[in-house]
DNA sequence: TACTGATAGTCAGCATACTGATCAATAAGA
DNA sequence: TCTTATTGATCAGTATGCTGACTATCAGTA
């Protein structure tokens, strides 16, 4: 019998599992809040000023249905802004306001310090290894999820 | 600027996303409807027969409000059975049902071919050294979710 | 230019996950 | 034993993620 520790799928959700929760704990000690997922929307949205919505899915490998919901609380908590494209009537541009660059500034401790306890049990050699291998794999599997990785076409 | 590809928490969550893809995609070949989360609970009852929620919860690190929509899931399709405890009349006791050992006698070869494409970018010693290093991050950080791994109590 | 196919965004529906609350039942203590 | 704390299960509410469908728009081509 195979056991739930010799499966990757199954380490890789508890992996998952506990970075989430050490990102939200970290992140509301800092006073903020904000989910893994809005901070990396939100600081993509900063180094690409205006980038739209697919754009935006595809640096990051999120699914394009998963964008919308995530920009709509970003915009409703007045860290980005959403406004049609000039040059594509279907699209949207997306900006980073004031205040969104104000609280990335603020939040980035806090996001560095739980990615060091997400690796705490590990030397910094491991560390390393292991974000090395998880990029391979991740590079070898990244056409089989529907929302794969996409470089930006600037 | 700190690159996506430098943190932890977001390889952590695309490893995830693709391991939970390929899985799918894998079960459904094989003529099957079941998720990664009702595998794992459906294998865990057949290997604990009677076991009761919060223990189940335990041995595959779910919370324990997110077990009882899966168990909801199972009994629908007929793979497993809930009913109410003899010792303890809060807890319901778990049992898999007869098409559930067949459906999971016959979805095992669609589980094992989703792990090895998970990790088909890697060598297989690349493939151990990840799950190593999972496993022991894993382990260092185990209390730091709400949903913790936990020995069965018998 | 009219048609066809592709693309940007959204939506409904479903399945994890979590927070925090509630209810019933049990366990532990004075 | 009576009281209190804890525990098993569920629920409401929120946030990812996905599938599949739909509208509006754009781009390429006959």
């Amino acid at each position: 019998m195979k056991d739930n520790n010799d499966m990757p799928g199954h380490l890789a959700r508890r992996f998952q599992q506990i970075s989430v929760a050490v990102f939200l704990a970290e992140v509301e000690d800092a006073g903020f809040d904000l989910t893994p997922v809005q901070y990396a929307a939100l600081a993509t949205i900063k180094a690409n000023p205006g980038l739209d919505q697919v754009t935006l899915a595809g640096l990051i490998a999120y699914d394009r249905t998963t964008i919308t919901g995530v920009i709509d609380r970003l915009v409703q908590k007045g860290l980005a802004e959403r406004r049609p494209s000039s040059r594509d009537r279907r699209a949207r541009e997306l900006e980073i306001t004031d205040e969104g660059r104000r609280t990335l500034r603020k939040i980035t401790p806090a996001v560095e310090s739980a990615q060091r306890i997400m690796l705490r049990g590990l030397s910094a050699k491991e560390g390393e290894e292991l974000m090395r291998l998880l990029r391979k794999a991740i590079a070898a599997g990244n056409e089989l999820s529907r929302a794969p990785l996409r470089d930006a076409q600037l």
